[in-house]
DNA sequence: ATGACGTCTTTCAGACGA
């Protein structure tokens, strides 16, 4: 089973890639961030044309989540997340999918830092380690995928030092990240490819994809039991040399098929 | 320190993104 996750810079104005790129890759199963619509404007019917059944949180001009599933609609567990019922950006959807629960999110950009919207990003990442806990809890195979918003170390970043006092880097942030992961969970790119640098992020400015000045952004946090099922992850980075193309490309994930829990025969 | 570029908006300028 092959589970994407793609930030899409918005889902309309980005639908021929977004097409094109479901049907090169074929996903299993999509994580879709910054659909920059409101709910009622979700290209549900391109999408369905496509063969995937979707659920969607929406919101008008920014932010914005999606799960994708071919052949399949997502069974959706929750929208939103816990811990701040003021919190009205739409950053966060939840299914259920082929046997695993996955968590599609979009953490705050926070920038500038300091400020409210880096507290914001801060409060945000607080409430996502508590509720990520309790899915550990669950016992079953549960899937964190989306755009993080933080590059987890220099490796992540084409510049390290350029982007220090970024809100994408501060140590706060990082060391938040480093937080969640180590409670439990596998980031399956790193896992996979420990020394190599991998992006899934390049800046529309300054000719950042031509010069390869990229970071990783984009990520997926297995459970332990989804961690064995590991089988390969990587970038879809030729999409981001597409014409029109997000600034996010899409990254992907391999899981094995298991034995009779998850077969469908 | 700023802005380069791009998307969105009851648009032609401003907010936001990373």
């Amino acid at each position: 089973m092959k589970i994407a996750t793609f930030n899409v810079n918005g889902v309309n104005g980005r639908l021929p890639v977004l097409l094109r790129w479901l049907a090169e890759a074929a996903p299993d199963v999509v994580c879709l961030q910054e659909l920059k619509a409101p709910d009622e404007r979700f290209p549900i019917g391109a999408i369905e044309k496509a063969g995937y059944g979707a659920i969607w949180h929406g919101q008008k001009s920014w932010n914005g989540v999606a799960i994708l599933c071919r052949e399949a609609d997502p069974i959706e567990t929750r929208r939103g997340l816990p811990g701040d019922p003021d919190d009205a950006q739409s950053r966060y959807i939840e299914a259920a999918v082929n046997g695993i629960l996955v968590g599609c999110l979009y953490l705050p950009n926070g920038n500038p830092a300091p400020g409210p919207k880096f507290d914001y990003k801060l409060a945000w990442f607080r409430r996502l380690t508590a509720y990520a806990a309790g899915l550990l809890d669950l016992k079953v195979p549960v899937l964190l995928a989306g755009d993080f918003n933080v590059m987890p170390t220099d490796l992540d970043v084409y510049n390290p030092a350029r982007w220090q006092d970024d809100a994408l880097f501060r140590p706060e942030v990082r060391s938040a990240f480093h937080a969640l992961v180590g409670r439990g969970w596998t980031d399956a790119l790193r896992a996979l490819h420990p020394d190599e640098r991998i992006y899934t992020f390049w800046d529309y400015f300054r000719n950042a994809w031509g010069r390869d000045a990229g970071l990783r952004i984009d990520h997926f946090l297995l459970s332990p039991a989804l961690a064995l099922q590991l089988a390969a992850a990587d970038v879809d980075r030729a999409v981001r040399g597409w014409d029109k193309a997000s600034d996010h490309a899409p990254a992907w994930i391999e899981l094995a098929e298991t034995g009779p829990k998850t077969g469908r025969r």
